[in-house]
DNA sequence: GTGGTCTAGACCACG
DNA sequence: GTGGTCTAGACCACC
């Protein structure tokens, strides 16, 4: 599982660790019983404080998306790829309905927005395209 | 100047304040030389504290949107209308594109988006104009 | 009697107004039982609010620098030329003082304080010659 | 770092702060990539809210001279000693000018300033020492 | 522990 | 009435 953070934008650091695990079990890039990464492991790649990726885990555990297994770490449970499932297009629509609102409050046309909409999506793909061929 | 808080968004709530007088401006709601709502005022309407609202008055003086005159209030500077029209839309890009971002990297297709922000404009319209017709 | 205002140099206007008077009677250029300015013509001349010139005769009355003739207005005390006199260089010293003092705690030098003092004072002393020339 | 507070002389305090860090930083001590005080242990060496303390250093971020790392504290950035260096007497310049052209206009002597000068530069000098031998 | 934000309430200078 | 500053105390996210 490779985790991105983005610095600043609103979300806490931890719920953005959790939102991309409940992501990658919708995704089928973590499936029922794989180990998530530790707690250590995880800190490092995203240069972030252990305790934060511990904070993020603790409350996966609570949401009933991870099962603690002692001597082996944290596994996906049997209930999580329903729920992420559910969940991958609301955590998106959440954000994005908090934009449009804005946009719509401050006489944004629904051109405009779709013109946001593709020429960022594009950019963002081809971007992704590329750090693809590179790596 | 109608000013909307949202709370919970991320945003905090004096750069909420700022990022709307500067879409005023664009909008041409507020015209150069023209005063803006006195703190006192604003802080009342919004239900904020006016340590937050001097806080947004301050940071827009320091950017140069606004003037201050002392015991009389603050206004719109010369310069405000030019440099707020360039960030009107870019305000609105920024934040679209922090969420693309993240669906984009959660394998979320372009098609997916495209409905998400074609239902949630619609939705989002629908509901200010109803709030129109009742008030 | 001509008054200079100078916005947000830490002193308040209205005891800029009132410095500007002592000084003035100092010099002589305002003598025993002459009147001053009237709140209002000074509010002009100096672009301030006349709550504030009022204020400031107000305080000068308090000090017995002034005395309110009815009719007739504000005219300089009897005691005024001494008190005044000996004030004349201490209103400077005490504002000298507070800079010197920042100088000093923060590592600067009785040369570079010299030079500052001298090129700034040849500096001010041109362009009053300058303007005194214009006029 | 020692921090001094002079109150009543007509800079306000987050103020006062901010030049005595640029200061700091231009005479060497505070150097980059330093920690600066934290803003409840400077809060508590000067005497000063919390807030006064925060909004200064926030200030100073604004201006690039400080870095903030989350969890962490505020540390000296990497441009922050050569635009130190520029202001540091450019800071002192102007409250002097300020000073100066009050004595100019009101027809003190540049014989007086001077004397003024040195003597007031003489005292403190005294004054500093003093206070270290009793230290 | 760190900084960042917000609230509540006060005093000041100015109009 | 206006904005500007300061205090006191609180909660949050992060290390």
């Amino acid at each position: 599982m490779i985790c991105h953070i983005e610095a600043g934008n609103g979300i806490a650091i931890y719920e953005q660790i959790g939102r991309q695990v409940k992501f990658s079990i919708a995704n089928g890039s973590l499936v029922v019983g794989e180990r998530v990464p530790s707690v250590r492991e995880l800190a490092i790649q995203t240069a972030v404080n252990v305790n934060t990726v511990a904070r993020a885990y603790r409350e996966l555990q609570q949401q009933g998306v991870l099962n603690s297994i002692r001597g082996t770490g944290l596994t996906v449970s049997a209930a999580a790829p329903a729920t992420c499932a559910l969940m991958r297009l609301d955590m998106i629509r959440d954000r994005l309905r908090s934009v449009l609102q804005e946009a719509l409050r401050n006489q944004i046309s629904a051109d405009e927005i779709r013109t946001l909409v593709n020429d960022e999506w594009e950019k963002l793909s081809n971007k992704a395209d590329a750090s693809d061929n590179t790596s």
